[in-house]
DNA sequence: AGTCTCATTGACCGCAAGGTTAGCGATCCA
DNA sequence: TGGATCGCTAACCTTGCGGTCAATGAGACT
């Protein structure tokens, strides 16, 4: 009596199944989304699922997976011929960049990491913070390797300057995702970042960040794949 | 067959029902949290929180309200006889020792937060934001007074600094929060924006975060309740 | 043609969730 | 003293969950 119409191949509604369950899962968060429900999204039985997948959970892997390919990219290579300083200020635009292009999934993410006794997000917990520690020790050495060529304020210590950095970028991010403050200038707080950093107070070429995104195939962050 | 041991005035069990709820919501999240487990770690019947409470919903508003209380301070009051300098870092401190002495709550907000098509919440994100834009207030008009008395960098835009100020120090709340960075340092991190905001490197006078909490009653945030 | 595997389904199960109800003992007060 | 009210509970109800299972149509291989 069943009237299924099955695809050639089950990697179809598979993929099928991981979309819809990524939308859900990042829109209602995983307890709030249920089985049920990303089948008739999916448009498949809750039973094909299953198949798919042995249980909800590892149908959440799948999709937190599937979530953090964008993260890795190799960002050194396509501004190796930059000096110092606008690497150092190309780094900065990207994180934030890529928050913004990515909200959801960072949104997502975010909510995992609040929850405290989450065995199931520990690994990606720590891939997380393996990308962010990395992402820290490159904006370091990008300080100060500036230094020693004068592009940068010298009085600064480049340690305590990289974390006080990416403090600042992270608080924009969360500025940015759970409150859309409306009255939080983005690009005066970077204008103080920068002037912080080389010493100006503006500095302003163009590009930045009020033209929206522009390479729909290359997200901004992160650093390379050694780090992961 | 009842063995009920009714207590003169409910409000006793109801604060018990309160302090579960807030207990396990915090650490579990809402929906992970089930009224039978409140009503056994208020060691109550699951009725009597259905006799307190309507509805789920309706608990979980509750602890809401009770969480929000500590929240409201007249930081203005304890700290009009110091000069500019000395309020801002005071400011910056009891910010960050705030969110420490209550991570718990914090965490929950932010969790809260960060859940979109959530109509419950919605009043209790509008009151945070007014707290939230209260406190930025509060900073920028301090770095406007200190900068007309040259305690303060002159070269600074209020606006953008204390914009760029507030995102580095939820910056810090988010990493002392998520992920219990054992490399990151707050201390140097806080120097580096001292040295930004007046000029020096290191300014390191005694007090401070290393000490554990020393006035129990008294909470650290944000502004008066006019912003409320 | 027959059979095997793949992709898929509707129907079903046990269980725990939020919520309801009837009623019990104590206290108040007329 | 006796009912009204308060504080409280055990037992129950309904719904929807995560998960299972037997069955089935559509190729692919022999």
């Amino acid at each position: 009596m069943s009237s299924a119409v099955p695809r050639a191949h089950a990697a179809d509604s598979r993929d099928e199944i991981l979309r819809a369950a990524r939308h859900l899962f990042e829109s209602r968060g995983f307890h709030e989304t249920s089985m049920s429900e990303v089948a008739r999204e999916a448009k498949v039985s809750k039973a094909l699922i299953f198949w798919h997948f042995k249980t909800k959970e590892e149908l959440f892997l799948a999709v937190l997976g599937k979530l953090l390919e964008p993260y890795y990219i190799d960002f050194a290579q396509e501004a190796r011929e930059l000096d110092e300083r606008a690497q150092l200020e190309r780094l900065i635009e990207s994180y934030l960049l890529f928050v913004r292009d990515n909200a959801s999934s960072v949104r997502f993410f975010l909510a995992r990491l609040l929850r405290d006794g989450d065995e199931v997000s520990e690994e990606f917990t720590s891939r997380i913070r393996g990308l962010y520690d990395g992402y820290r020790a490159l904006l370091m050495d990008l300080i100060r390797r500036a230094q020693e060529k004068g592009l940068c304020v010298g009085t600064l210590k480049p340690e305590a300057t990289s974390s006080m950095l990416l403090a600042a970028l992270n608080g924009m991010l969360v500025e940015l995702l759970f409150m859309q403050s409306a009255d939080f200038d983005l690009k005066a707080a970077l204008g103080t970042l920068r002037g912080m950093l080389f010493g100006d107070a503006q500095h302003n070429e163009g590009g930045g960040l009020e033209s929206g995104r522009t390479t729909e195939a290359a997200p901004a962050a992160v650093v390379g794949k050694e780090n992961v």
